[in-house]
DNA sequence: ACTGGCTCCTGAGGGC
DNA sequence: TGCCCTCAGGAGCCAG
């Protein structure tokens, strides 16, 4: 999926557009996304008028008076707005139509993506109750980071990737904050040191706002809300780079599966 | 309570 | 050209 940076870029994109719009109707023309998309959310949305547009972890949130929609692009999702004229192409599942004559298009070839409407407190929904501190607010530091890891043996990439120890860090950034970081991300999360945590902690917030200053990754799907890429894999020092040097010593980029994901690492600047 | 493995789905790319 | 295999920005769910 996107990851947190392309989830920002697409919220900072999108709010603009949607402000203060009414909501003409929401057109669904597939209902199977990872859950299905709920019989009544035309109902639930028409007429409704946008009065902000926040991200909580991956999950986009559109608030309206009388409620909020939670939107998650899953790994190939995209939003855009578009005319509302403009032709649906395949994967275009579903439309929110505007009164600006514009519309908010969801295109998502995978359909792991989700759209669900919650009128009560949207933070008590599911999906959002249990979700751990967001990495660039201020409960997400060394100190938190640390003690997430105390007496948890599972590799220290895959706890960056638990949502219930921080969101929005994805296969892209994890690998990256690593890098940085100079951790081998199969270390046990139990062994990472405190100055270790206190790298990690930087990096995750460096490379997460890096990523968003650039507009986010793009390796196939991902493009904003006006259509275009992001520019961060340029920036990408580990990611997708197997066999290639390391930026920083030259040494051979490593590859190798972790928790059935890809995970990319420099052997010489990550040491075990 | 943790940990690992499976699952949903379509499309792209490589080998033969 | 076609077929079969592997691999993709996620994360909920389940068994052990």
């Amino acid at each position: 999926m996107p990851e947190l940076p392309e989830v920002e870029t697409t919220r900072r994109g999108l709010a603009p557009a949607l402000i203060g719009r009414r909501v003409l109707a929401l057109t669904v023309r597939e209902r199977r996304l990872r859950w299905p998309i709920a019989a009544d959310l035309e109902h639930q949305l028409r007429g409704r008028i946008v009065e902000r547009v926040e991200r909580r972890a991956k999950y986009l949130l559109l608030r309206f008076d009388s409620g909020t929609a939670i939107i998650h692009l899953g790994m190939s999702g995209s939003l855009r707005i578009l005319a509302a004229s403009a032709p649906p192409r395949p994967h275009d599942h579903w439309d929110l139509e505007l009164d600006s004559g514009r519309c908010l298009r969801y295109h998502d070839p995978r359909r792991f993506g989700s759209l669900h409407f919650t009128a009560g407190d949207a933070e008590q929904h599911p999906l959002l109750a249990r979700l751990a501190p967001e990495p660039l607010g201020p409960a997400f530091d060394a100190g938190y980071l640390f003690a997430a890891t105390r007496r948890r043996s599972v590799a220290i990439k895959l706890l960056l990737m638990n949502s219930r120890v921080v969101v929005g860090v994805g296969n892209i950034y994890a690998s990256e904050a690593l890098f940085r970081a100079g951790v081998h991300p199969a270390r046990p999360a139990g062994r990472i040191t405190r100055a270790q945590a206190e790298a990690l902690a930087d990096a995750i917030k460096a490379v997460l706002a890096a990523a968003i200053q650039t507009g986010g990754t793009t390796l196939r799907d991902y493009v904003d809300p006006a259509g275009a890429p992001g520019y961060f894999r340029q920036e990408l020092c580990v990611y997708e780079r197997a066999g290639e040097p390391c930026r920083r010593c030259g040494a051979r980029i490593k590859h190798a599966q972790q928790g059935q994901r890809s995970t990319y690492w420099c052997p010489a600047c990550q040491r075990r």
